[in-house]
DNA sequence: TCCTAACAGTTAGGATACCTAAATATCAAG
DNA sequence: CTTGATATTTAGGTATCCTAACTGTTAGGA
C-alpha cells in the first residue's frame, strides 16, 4: 500500500537522520575538546552579549533546565566573563550581562570554531556545500518541533 | 578579493552549521531522555549484534576512549543485554556479543526512536525531506573528516 | 628460551553537564 | 495582608567522558 511505502521511506530517512545526529554529537564534542569555553558556556555567553539576558530565558533558549543554566552562569561569572545584577524591574530576576572580557572570549571562541568547521567545509565540493546549506533551515525547523 | 569572499561564505556557512550542530545535541538529548537505553549504550549494543565486537573497535567506532566503552559494556552486561567472552584467537582481547534480550532491546529502541523522528519528518514538505536526504551523506563525510 | 616492547582491557580517580526537589525571595491579585 | 505563582539558587545525585596506572598476553629478537 502507498501509505506503508511512505511510512517505510520516512522510517528509513529517520534512521539515517538519527545516524547523522549521533555523528553531530561526536563532532560537537571534538569541537569542544579543543577549547577553553565549553559550548554550553559559549551558548550562555552569547545570550549575555546584548546585556540583559535572564536566567530562565537562557535556560529555555539553551534547552536545559534553569539550575543547569545557573551553574554555567556561575562558572562564567567566576571566570570574569559575565556579571549578574538584579533586574531593576523585577527583583526576583537576575540579568546576566557579558563583560568586555566575555565579549572578547565569544569572538575568539566563535572565530576559532568557525575556522575549524570552515576548514572541513572547504574540502567539500560546491554541490556538497549547497546540500548542507539547503538542509540547515530544515534542521532548524526539526529542532523547533522537538523543542515543543 | 575573490579568495576572501569565498572564505567569508565558508565561515558564514560554518557558523550556521555550528548552530545546527548545537541543536542536534539538543534533539539527541530529547531522544535519549524518553528511553531506557542511552544512545551510547544503543551504539555499543548495535556493534555487538553481529556477535563478536572487540572493545577497542567499539570505542573507535563510537568516537570514545576504551575505558568509556568498557564502562558502557559493563552496564549492558549487568542488564543482561550483552555478554563478554575471551577472544579464542587472542587472549588479551574480549569479544562482546549481544544476547537475545540485547537483540530485542535494539530492535525496540531503534523502532521507537525512528518512529519519533519519522513523526517529525512527516510534518515536513517533500522538498524539505529531500533537502535532509541530500545533506545526510555530506554530514557523514564531515564526520569522517573530524574523526581524523 | 627468555626478555622486552607493544597491545587489549580494566580499574581508579576526577571533571563536566544535566536533572529533580527543596529552599529563598519577590510579585501580584484579591 | 495573605496566598499562589514566579525567578533563582542550593543541595544532592546521575551519566558520560577522560587520563593514568595496572594486569595480562603476544610477538620479535638476542
Amino acid at each position: 500500500m502507498t501509505t506503508n511505502q511512505a511510512d517505510d521511506a520516512l522510517l528509513a530517512l529517520a534512521q539515517s537522520f538519527r545516524e547523522a545526529l549521533r555523528q553531530s554529537v561526536y563532532v560537537m564534542r571534538r569541537l569542544d575538546s579543543e577549547e577553553q569555553l565549553s559550548s554550553a558556556q559559549l551558548g550562555v555567553l552569547k545570550m549575555a552579549l546584548d546585556g540583559g539576558a535572564r536566567v530562565g530565558g537562557i535556560a529555555r533558549n539553551l534547552g536545559v533546565k534553569v539550575p543547569s543554566a545557573t551553574e554555567q552562569i556561575i562558572k562564567l561569572e567566576r571566570a570574569g566573563l559575565v556579571k549578574r545584577e538584579a533586574d531593576p524591574d523585577d527583583s526576583r530576576a537576575v540579568r546576566v550581562a557579558a563583560t568586555p572580557a566575555g565579549r572578547a572570549a565569544v569572538e575568539n571562541a566563535d572565530r576559532r570554531r568557525n575556522e575549524f568547521i570552515a576548514g572541513i567545509l572547504g574540502t567539500l565540493s560546491q554541490a556538497e556545500r549547497d546540500a548542507v546549506q539547503a538542509a540547515l533551515p530544515v534542521f532548524d525547523k526539526i529542532n523547533n518541533s522537538v523543542q515543543n
